[in-house]
DNA sequence: AATGAATGAGCTTTCATTCAT
DNA sequence: CATGAATGAAAGCTCATTCAT
């Protein structure tokens, strides 16, 4: 299963037209309908396109094939998310570490909670494609704004910050998502957030204290 | 102990017979191979059949749909992996809760390294049916294990074993699905193992000089 | 007038345009050819497209399934016979009984023999689906048609005018049924036909002279 | 679709035996059982096995293929019906022909009342095979049997007995049929019963006071 | 003989994609 | 450019029939 190029897989016009661009959205929240209505193996281009109130025709105007389509939704959704991350990230500047690992987890999982279906649906479309690079885009450019947050902490200064980076950041996608996909009640989905931060500042407080970051 | 599911989902008949088990084995066995070689959006129940060496009327004697396939897979699979775990956790009864941690990371950790490609594989696979009952069941499975272990604690007495517990099991599993998903290279998906395992430790830390538990 | 047949049996689409009902037209004859052909056992929709000059995509925008495709056809079938014989009732308005019988039965009979082959591959088809409600359709409106006929009768008023139409009718249409299915050789399908105008007849006038209906 | 030759739609071996008789027998109702249950288009020879309480193996020991089942089926049938009418025919030997119409129509009414739901089914499984030469030997039997009863009669001798008999019969045996199939209510279903009688009385009368018959 | 698991040709149906209008 | 009817490859699934046990 190699692959496609990922030319392939993007829209086939820039939106220069405001036009375009609202035909666009109308797609992606389109196909976010469908997915919810019947899943992704009952998906079909044909019923996207009625629920977006265009044609097949249109639809293929602007993605070549169905993953395109898939990998086009993914793509505009990871993007806002990358926004909101980064966005948090300099918006921490410079602040204590426990600040910053607090936004930032609550930052992904407000930002997951705001329409919970469409995240658990959207976790689920994935086998559609092969998304392994979008994923890796967003993980490069998540990867560089937590990093440079870090780096400005107020509190410590990290000897092997990418390897904390990582571990991080890895454990809380992964958390988040378990927590989405296990649907855990509203309780416990929050009790788990709470510990979340917790684990992660404990963590810190922990690599702080051994060789792996000392006090500014 | 065993998952419920709709009974539509499971194997037609069950394998009294050694024969029938084997021919199971082998279907499963060759599910993953045609997973890993076409992906699941190209798998058909003949090419599993075909791969497995029997026919496509065979393969539907033992699963009434495909649907029946992925799921009694995932079953399969899960089984396996909820033994090893509880094996695990028997085998920790009593031990520090820091060895505990240890051996839960590295039991589950291992399990999925064990074949990495079949791990990725399944987890994509997912999308094909309705597997949260499945998954529910896994998870209670495991919370059973897991709790009563760490309430055989040498070292903590946890006022709130409940919520300490759902929290490591859904930081564990996330993060390392996280870990496989991102297909992070062999160096860095080990360290982010090593520092999984001491951010759990220093969680468990915190909890214990917090008010969450107490020095036996 | 016409049936109203459980929806998902109808064309999926209204022939509004001309070219659809053209399709639709090549697409019922397609399906007597292959029943010709091949037998009601043998004919699959695969080999109806073929015939029709289409592709069995198209085949299924018409029809949503293979038993729509039949429906339709005897649907189509009937509404022609009906309307043949309505034609024939209203020209037969005011006459005497033994012209009426001898229109209905000579009519019935034609429009049967026109196409012979295929008047029998139709009574066969039936099997297929579910027609009860098609022909009751039809019955009523023969009924209806044939009832109006005798009312207007020059020579008789009926007491029990509809006992004896659905005696009528049952005979004949039972009567001309057997003769096809039997496959009698032309002499003696001829010989039954003038027989049962006859017995009609026959029939009618014993009516009369019972209290069943008087001179007028 | 050219016929089968006969030999192959006979049961395998002659049921000499009380047992293989019995094994027929029970295969012959669970056919019928299935039929009612599922339709003809939905029995599978693994089904009728089941019910019958025997392995297909078994089945196809006693019928060579689908086909002979249905084959054996219809001719047990109308061998069991015809035995009926040649029963009756015998007792009416020497009567008066209204006597003999009104026992024809009877006999064979009775014999399709019984079982109604079978009748029916029968009627529509036809499809399933080509019966004509089963349909044909049965007809030729039946003849046999009215003309030679006709031909006794105490009133009347008839010059064209052969036109007659075959007209009678097409009608008895096709109003029959329709009445059934058009699953008419029992009160409607006795009255063209009884008219059938009274039509073919006064047929006979017609013809007995023409040239076609004489008085004795 | 009886059994019933195994077979695989063949069926119905879907749906991504095209292209004449 | 937009449309949506037409396409047909390919999928899931069935079931008459065989044959090793």
């Amino acid at each position: 299963m190699a692959s496609k190029p990922p030319t392939h897989l993007t829209p086939r016009k820039k939106p220069r037209q405001a036009r375009a661009t609202v035909t666009l959205n109308v797609i992606f929240e389109a196909t976010i309908q469908v997915l919810l209505a019947v899943g992704p193996r009952r998906l079909t281009t044909t019923r996207v396109a009625e629920r977006a109130g265009v044609s097949v025709g249109t639809l293929y105007q602007y993605f070549p094939h169905k993953q395109a389509l898939f990998y086009g939704l993914n793509q505009h959704y990871l993007d806002g998310l990358a926004e909101k991350i980064e966005y948090a990230c300099r918006a921490l500047h410079g602040a204590p570490t426990s600040q910053m690992v607090e936004a930032l987890v609550t930052t992904y999982w407000n930002a997951k909670n705001e329409r919970a279906d469409v995240t658990r649906v959207l976790y689920r479309s994935v086998v559609e494609l092969d998304n392994e690079p979008l994923i890796e885009a967003f993980a490069c450019r998540v990867d560089a704004a937590t990093a440079a947050m870090f780096a400005s902490a107020a509190d410590v200064a990290f000897t092997d910050l990418s390897v904390i980076n990582l571990t991080l950041l890895t454990t809380i996608f992964g958390t988040v998502r378990s927590a989405f996909e296990r649907n855990l009640p509203d309780a416990e989905r929050h009790a788990v957030q709470k510990q979340l931060i917790l684990m992660c500042n404990s963590y810190l407080e922990q690599v702080r204290s051994t060789s792996n970051g000392r006090l500014k």
